[in-house]
DNA sequence: GCAAAATAATTTGTACGCGATCCAATTGCA
DNA sequence: TGCAATTGGATCGCGTACAAATTATTTTGC
């Protein structure tokens, strides 16, 4: 990416100094950071980024749920029938458009809201950088997705 | 509309304000990108990481590219075996250490290293941004990883 | 009206990612 | 020297990710 070169015995650049190589594993150190706490709870990262999207706004299809994450319907189907098994959400067809399936939160599901500020309290803590700085390097990171994504 | 209980009601951030979901989505978009390219190679993305990582340094052991890459021995070794089985690479155990496999590419798999350049010129063009930005924005990426991996 | 196109989910197959666990080779130290 | 602890890989199980193909339902174009 930041490379040069283009004869084939001159030092290519090492994966370090890749910038999508930097986001691959940072996202990946996240996810690490999170399991011990996410565990708790009994969701995995994924799942969790579900449930926040669904905290937010209950009641979405999960063509809704792919959008908001980026994510196949394919790679939602097998998430959302977990915590389905788990209790904490329900998938009910759309009786106005019977291809859709709504997914709602239980009580249950509802319930875990609350341990979550202290997962986002922990994750805040780890990161140990003031909110400022972190909204900057978001606003990075987003204005590059969204330039690869078009 | 949506009923939230008392305690559950709190400003609960969306997906899209987390900085942990900007690097997840991020990094996915990436393999997106270069999905089509590295399909003309016969690699997916991580495989790509470790060929750039023997491009760069050959006869690496599965420790070491594990290092390099953040990647675990149960990620590793079912990649390294593809590798193997695509002719790219060699396994072989270290005779001073039989504990260790060594990994070297083939002759084949030298040869791809030309066609790498072609897809790095590729991403570039798609990222569409400046060098320096590029790396001003990595090395935030990259502070926030080694903060949390420590 | 109604067949064709479009849409929403699901299924299938391949490939990560990683915790947990196991095994063989090596090292350390009593 | 002898054996326990350590180390490097491999294996297993589960849960993503995603392309491609399938099914069911709705919309459309005529």
């Amino acid at each position: 990416m930041t490379d040069t070169p283009a004869d084939a015995d001159a030092p290519l650049s090492d994966v370090t100094g890749m910038l999508c190589f930097s986001l691959y594993s940072a996202g990946h150190a996240f996810t690490q950071l999170y399991r011990p706490l996410l565990d708790d709870l009994g969701l995995t990262y994924p799942q969790y980024l579900v449930m926040v999207t669904l905290w937010n706004r209950d009641g979405q299809n999960v063509k809704e749920l792919g959008r908001a994450l980026f994510l196949d319907s394919s790679t939602l189907t097998p998430l959302l029938k977990r915590l389905d098994a788990a209790g904490l959400i329900t998938r009910t067809r759309n009786p106005k458009d019977e291809r859709e399936v709504l997914i709602h939160l239980t009580e249950t599901g509802k319930a875990l809201k609350s341990s979550a500020s202290d997962v986002m309290r922990c994750i805040a803590e780890a990161v140990g950088l003031d909110a400022e700085t972190v909204r900057a390097i978001k606003e990075s990171v987003d204005t590059i997705r969204d330039k690869i994504k078009s």
